[in-house]
DNA sequence: TGCGAGTGGTGATATTATAACATCCGTGAT
DNA sequence: ATCACGGATGTTATAATATCACCACTCGCA
């Protein structure tokens, strides 16, 4: 991720935010930019770390503060296999994404609008979904 | 799951491992008789807790090694978004199954061949997918 | 001025998982 | 028989992930 595009898309989460009368407050904002910055998915605990030099040294609370934040407002998902988290440029507040994770490079694609599930047992109703693919992408084919 | 459907799932896990080469020992017999006993997933711990009482009392080396192996003979599966396990009683090789899981009661249903994503990223080819749906089943649905 | 909701700081603790090394046991070669 | 080996398990400690409980600050508003 570009150092503009960075920018474009903090400026597109503050917004995203005001829309939802939420506040993009200072740590949150700096979360969200860690994991954009990142090309895999983060840590917790890297976060942290990151967080450490900051003004003020954070605590495991704030991080997870922050991440179930940006989380409920669309602008990250979790990888729940790998217990890491990826930035989201799409600002979905439905958090129905197909994650497709390179375990060489890391590399993380979202997509959306997976068909409902063919085989899908009677009567039941879908409330979340989780879908992570992990492979090799295209750059990392042998 | 019933008393004898126990008793025959554990038959068929003991000639699904015989038939891969591979010793279902007292310990994994325990520990898939837990996971199937159980009409929820299943936290390691708790598996580790049931365990206390028993011949000798394990520790979590014990139950997570199990576990593993359970996993790699496709008897058991991992709920990532849970930390839990399920049985299973299809005894696939391949991990890609598709979970529902009700929130409500904690049942979980398998289904097998789902269709390749429509939307895959150029190139991406997948090796293991993670599927779970959580929702309402039929009868906890309001 | 005096709330009250939202936010974040802090210390402690809970939960989930693995590393590292020792021991035991069955199997087959010598 | 005995030895060597690999697979399985036991044991101790620790790493990695996540939450609880409580307090302090701030801002908007009655
Ligand atoms: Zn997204
Ligand atoms: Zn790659
Ligand atoms: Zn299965
Ligand atoms: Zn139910």
């Amino acid at each position: 991720m570009t150092r503009d595009s960075l920018i474009r898309a903090l400026e597109a989460a503050e917004s995203h935010c005001a829309g939802r009368g939420e506040k993009l407050t200072p740590v949150r904002r700096r979360v969200l930019e860690l994991v954009l910055e990142a090309d895999a998915p983060v840590k917790a605990y890297d976060l942290l770390e990151a967080l450490k030099p900051g003004p003020g040294a954070a605590k495991p609370p704030t991080v997870y503060r922050a991440l179930d934040f940006l989380m409920a407002a669309g602008l990250v998902h979790k990888v729940e296999a790998l217990n890491a988290f990826v930035g989201c440029s799409h600002a979905h507040d439905d958090g129905g994404a197909e994650l497709f994770i390179c375990s060489d490079c890391g590399s993380v694609e979202e997509r959306h609008g997976a068909p409902d599930p063919v085989n899908m047992p009677d009567g039941f109703v879908i409330e979340r979904s989780v879908v992570e693919h992990f492979g090799h992408c295209a750059n990392c084919r042998h």
